[in-house]
DNA sequence: GGATAACCACACCGGTCGGTATAATCGGGG
DNA sequence: CCCCGATTATACCGACCGGTGTGGTTATCC
C-alpha cells in the first residue's frame, strides 16, 4: 500500500502533490472540470500519473481539494480586505471593489464554484457540497455585516447583497461586463439604510 | 452526401431531429453537456447516431441548436408573461415572479446558459455566442423597462435588476435558496423609484 | 416508376478517459 | 546500513469519446 488516499485535508502537501494542486487550480478553472485529463495535468504539474493517485486517490478527490483551497483562499482575500475598515457599511461596499479587483484580474470565467455545480451533475458529488458551502458563508457574512448597518430586515437584505454580488460575477463573465462591481456596489449603497 | 451540415435554424425539423433536440434539452441540461455523449443521446431519442451526424453535423452545431431553441423558448414566456400588465413597474416585479415559478419547476440545476459558458472554455465557441446574446436580450428588457419607471439612471438600474435576477438564480441552483426569488424582487422594488 | 429524403442497423475508426501494475531510483532518518 | 516514503518511467486496462462508412428500408412526390 502506497499511502491511504490522503484523509481530508490533513498533513502538509508533499512537494509534488503542491505542483499537481497549483495546476488544478491553473486547469480546472481555465479549461473546465471535464475537459481536463488526469493525463494533462501530469503532464502540465511535471509528474506522473502514478503519484496524483497516490497522493489523492482520484480525480473526484483532487477536485474536492482543488475547491476546498479555493473556498479558504477566497475566505482569507475578503477578511483581509475587510478587516481594516470601520464599520459595517464600508465593509459591505468594500466587498464588491475587492469582487471587482477579483474579476479584473482573472479573465472571463466566473466562479469556480458555480462552474463546478454545472460541472459536476450529480447532487451528491462532495464537490458540490463544497460550493454550496462556500456561498452559505458568503450569505452568513453578507447577513451579518446587514445586521451591523442596522438595517430593519438583516436577512432578506443580505441575501439581496449576495445576490448582487452572485449577479455582477455572471454579468461580468458572460456579458463580458466590466464595471459589474462597480453597478453592483451603487444599488448594494442604494439598499443599505441611509447613512 | 447526405445533407448539408443544416444551416443556421432553418427549415423545420424532421421528426427524428425533433426527438433528438428534446432529448438534449432533458439531457444535457440536467447532466451537462460534457457528460453526455452522443451514443447516450441517440439512445434516449431512440435513434441510430448516423441520423444525429445527418441532421446536425456535429455535437457542437447540436449543442448551438439546443442553446439557440431555449434562449427562444425563455423569450418567449417572459414576453407573455409581462405583456398583460399595466405598466412598467409591474412588469419589472413580474420578472421575479416568472423566474421564481420557472426554478421551482426545473430541479435545481441553475441557468443553461450560464452553465454552458462553464462547460465551454473556448471563448470563441459558437454556443457562448448564444449565452451571451440572451443575457443582452434580457438586460436590454431590464433596462427598457427601467427607464419605463421614470429612473433617473436606467441603464446601471437596469443592470442591477439583471444581477438581481442572475443572483437569484445561483442562490436558488447553489444554495438552495427556495425564496431567492421573492427576496430579489424585494430588493428590486425598493431599488425603483418611489411610487 | 424512378428519384429523393429520412431513417435504420451495424460495424468501424483513432484517440482519450479514469485508473492500475510493475519496477526502479533517490534521499533522509533510525 | 538499511529501510521507507516520495517519486520516476513505462506499459497497460476496458470503456467511452466524437465521428464515419456501407448498405438497406420506407414513404412521398413528380
Amino acid at each position: 500500500m502506497p499511502t491511504p488516499p490522503t484523509p481530508p485535508t490533513a498533513r502538509p502537501l508533499t512537494p509534488a502533490a503542491r505542483r499537481v494542486l497549483d495546476s488544478a487550480h491553473e486547469l480546472f478553472y481555465t479549461r473546465g472540470i471535464n475537459t481536463v485529463g488526469m493525463d494533462l495535468l501530469a503532464e502540465h504539474a511535471g509528474i506522473t500519473k502514478k503519484t496524483i493517485y497516490d497522493r489523492f486517490g482520484s480525480k473526484d478527490a483532487l477536485v474536492v481539494a482543488y475547491l476546498s483551497e479555493r473556498d479558504r483562499r477566497w475566505r482569507a482575500y475578503l477578511n483581509g480586505r475587510l478587516a481594516p475598515l470601520p464599520d459595517a457599511r464600508a465593509r459591505v461596499l468594500a466587498t464588491y471593489d475587492a469582487l471587482g479587483e477579483w474579476l479584473a484580474g482573472h479573465g472571463r470565467r466566473g466562479c469556480a464554484m458555480v462552474n463546478a455545480c454545472a460541472e459536476l451533475p450529480d447532487p451528491e458529488h462532495p464537490g458540490r457540497r463544497v460550493a454550496r458551502e462556500q456561498k452559505e458563508w458568503t450569505r452568513g457574512l453578507y447577513r451579518d455585516l446587514a445586521a451591523g448597518t442596522g438595517a430593519a430586515d438583516p436577512g432578506p437584505l443580505g441575501d439581496a447583497l449576495l445576490m448582487l454580488h452572485e449577479g455582477a460575477t455572471v454579468a461580468f463573465t458572460v456579458l463580458g461586463a466590466t464595471d459589474s462591481a462597480a453597478t453592483a456596489r451603487r444599488a448594494a449603497d442604494a439598499l443599505l439604510p441611509s447613512s
